[in-house]
DNA sequence: AACGAATTGCAAATGATTTGCAATTGAATT
DNA sequence: AATTCAATTGCAAATCATTTGCAATTCGTT
């Protein structure tokens, strides 16, 4: 049933459970939908958009709205991160438990194909934009462009 | 006419007959609506959304869905940078020739206040990043986010 | 002033996302 | 296991940003 994908990984991969511990613990249903979108993005280690999830999905499994509407809980409640890459369409991955999720990705702008980055914007620098700003809670969105290896030939 | 915006500049306005000329070069009519549009963004140095480019315009100068057309041109000739801010709607800044444009903002999730930053992802890391995945012609977005000191009252 | 290609206005199409509402379902209770 | 009710879903329609087809208009040149 369960088929991870074969992408590189940065995190450990969670126990399927704890997923639906968390939604419990939030007073959340466990519902068929909510249960077979969190089985996808537990698969799948990239940000997928609704859409894609959707595909996943055994067709008639849930509704497309029902997605959305799932991600927007999920994402309220901490247990998936969105993404933007600019072409206009949300991405979310799943996160672990704990962890805020915060990373970077680098995109092939060819075929889409997407690298996790570890890397991350200096933290000292970031504080000190915030400071000579008198900004608060400062955080920030980054993203990388390119073309991979097999877009280049 | 011309009532520049009191906010602070990091670049030199530049000289708005250059802006016709560039369009000239590269073989684009100067037509009212195009001029129009060019004036407005001169006059502002934020990233401005086409629709607040549009109420800007003295109604009935130009149609919505000439600026849109207007923003894809002159963001291929080089002449405005596009920018997203995540909250689904594109924002264009011109781009002082010779420049690319390339900068970030400190942007308050609260009132949407855009403050333009300096600093930049170092360089050195990002083709380390690029490096290391093989990719080429690696760039970046960054924004960052927090809540400016007006709102933290 | 006339000509032809580029450009515009308008309305309709697209695509992502949201929402109203009646029907369904999960989970706690009897 | 049947009952109950709020949470959740499906479906269709509404929004919002953006794009596009097309006939009418306009710029820059002849």
């Amino acid at each position: 049933m369960k088929k991870p994908c074969n992408c590189p990984h940065t995190q450990p991969r969670q126990e399927f459970s704890s997923l639906t511990t968390r939604l419990r613990r939030e007073d959340r249903k466990i519902t068929g939908p909510r249960a077979a979108i969190l089985e996808i993005l537990h698969q799948h280690r990239h940000p997928l958009t609704n859409r894609e999830i959707f595909s996943e999905l055994p067709k008639g499994e849930c509704d497309l709205a029902t997605i959305y509407r799932a991600m927007q809980m999920l994402e309220k409640l901490g247990m998936v991160k969105r993404f933007d890459f600019g072409d206009g369409t949300a991405r979310f991955e799943l996160v672990a438990e704990g962890d805020d999720g915060h990373h970077h990705h680098l995109i092939c702008t060819q075929c889409a194909q997407v690298v996790e980055i570890g890397e991350c914007f200096p933290a000292e620098i970031e504080q000190h934009i915030a400071r000579r700003n008198g900004f608060r809670a400062v955080t920030h969105r980054l993203e990388f462009f390119g073309v991979c290896p097999d877009c280049q030939k």
